[in-house]
DNA sequence: GGCACACACTGTGTGGGACACAGTAATATG
DNA sequence: CATATTACTGTGTCCCACACAGTGTGTGCC
């Protein structure tokens, strides 16, 4: 049989990641509210102990442009092109939105934790 | 062009699946700290306002059991077989260790959101 | 001037899992 | 005896994060 503890350490990377998924998207919208390029963005989720892998961020800040959320520029800054993010309209909107639902989940869990 | 509100709705439904994903598993642990059998524990988790569609339901209990977070039995009840679920001293663990990311993300999601 | 390192972004493959949809079957209910 | 509710199972599809692997450009150091 293998380690025990090793298995609920992967499966609990597993379960991590799965929690962290949908709060990436806020996060990511949160943070454009302030124009960000795709690394400055990074390092800042970093920092504030959501980090996100190269592989994972930059796919979803196209797949957001694409939906709508984002709008994006190529520019140069300190003689290097960057692809310039920040949140549109419908991003903001849909940033509401999906706070209320936040503050939605967390009462349903918090109703549910506190009976243990 | 199609609707822009509806395309907004239609992404934001899709958004908050994402972002309860990774809750379910969360509330599912938690709520079987008491015994349930998955009808019940589905009635139970649309009162607390976290509704699931059985097809989304049966098919984690059993991908849960199968990590070992959670133990079920089949057994007869209002002349019914139901099989009921609970959960496993790993699960319990595991249920810990969630809460405490749960809380991390909590705290970076409100640092980045008040800030606007 | 060449070498390592940080910067900044792109591309491909894979696998997990929610969901839609459909089915099975037994027990109330009228 | 027909319909609704209870309770669970099975299949197919699609999305998306992640791992991994590139590509190319500054900058600092010796």
């Amino acid at each position: 049989m293998p380690n025990s503890i090793q298995m609920t350490d992967d499966l609990f990377d597993q379960l991590r990641l799965e929690l962290r998924r949908g709060c990436l998207v806020m996060a990511v919208l949160g943070q454009l509210r302030a124009e960000h390029y795709g690394y400055t963005l990074r390092l800042a989720l970093t920092d504030l102990g959501l980090a996100i892998d190269e592989g994972t961020l930059y796919p979803l800040l196209r797949r957001l442009e694409s939906q709508g959320l984002l709008v994006s520029e190529w520019r140069e800054e300190a003689k290097r092109d960057k692809r310039f993010y920040r949140i549109s309209a419908e991003g903001k909107r849909m940033l509401g939105l999906l706070c209320v639902e936040w503050e939605n989940i967390n009462k349903s869990l918090n109703k549910i934790l506190q009976k243990g």
